[in-house]
DNA sequence: GAAAACCCTGTAGCCGCTATAGTGTCAAGC
DNA sequence: GCTTGACACTATAGCGGCTACAGGGTTTTC
């Protein structure tokens, strides 16, 4: 299968699939007479594997860890159950801080209950306030931001 | 008072004071003969409504708002209370998407209680079947990642 | 008067894509 | 057989929000 068709099959768009191969994650694919790659069905399932894994919000580095895993089938998995582990570790304290956010910004919001000048708005001014006890964000894990991407 | 201090009195490094003021959220400081950048008490509290803006995982787009509004004191602010409210519900979605996820993972992760050969491992397989109804992550919000920054 | 600590500008790098510009290849329809 | 369109290729730049240089100048401290 060309590129094209690849994408439909993972999902994932033309380009991303080149940055994969660049990126290491996808073995440089065979061409075609015309320079066009072409993939079969092994490689298709592991793009199918890191789409998975993008999808749990693992980094390229954890996912590289895991394929070399999966390429080396009678090695021992431990690794594979700590990256896990320390992933899940990652997610709940992201989760935590964004319930403390959400926390936060609903208090802030009840500051100001209704439209009035900006100099009187309680979110503007509890926002310039120094509040004591905020032990601000993140330095135990690698899961970040608060923002999806697309819209 | 010099960067540096800045830097002490909002606890922001000074590198991230410059970019701020190049990305247009601090204005251009005055200068010293030397061309040292000096700044007054204004300035500090400018900076520090930056960092508690940040500090609740707000875009620097969505703090520009917030400052704009500030800067005119007069106007009404229920464009503030908008954004808030849009605010809370990114992060909202982000912390349902990452329950999701720790569930997901979780249950990933018994597939492998112990060691074994990767051939052999419930959660390189389980990465590499299909799942069916997966909603993948958003497309809602802009609170994004499981991933924070450093270490 | 020398060394350390600070300041400056400009540029490149991080991650995981995404989007261009400019070119080449191929299949279908006339 | 020639045009059109869909697809493919490479190379490069951009996103956000910093962070980290390199290579210089200034100010403070001993």
């Amino acid at each position: 299968m060309k590129i094209g068709e690849l994408a439909k099959a993972a999902n994932t768009p033309v380009e991303t699939i080149r940055y994969y191969e660049r990126a290491g994650l996808l073995p440089d694919a065979a061409r075609t007479e015309s320079n066009y790659r072409i993939y079969g069905e092994a490689q298709r399932d592991r793009l199918i594997f890191i789409r998975h894994c993008r999808g749990l919000d693992m980094t390229l580095d954890e996912i590289r860890l895991l394929l070399r895993f999966k390429d080396s089938p009678s090695e021992n998995c431990a690794q594979v159950n700590t990256l896990i582990d320390e992933h899940i570790g990652h997610v709940s304290v992201r989760i935590r801080e964004l319930k403390n956010l959400e926390r936060q910004l609903k208090t802030l919001r009840k500051t100001c209950g209704e439209a009035r000048e900006s100099s009187q708005c309680g979110i503007l001014n509890g926002l310039s306030a120094c509040r004591e006890g905020e032990s601000l964000t993140g330095k135990t894990g690698h899961v970040h931001g608060a923002h999806t991407m697309k819209s």
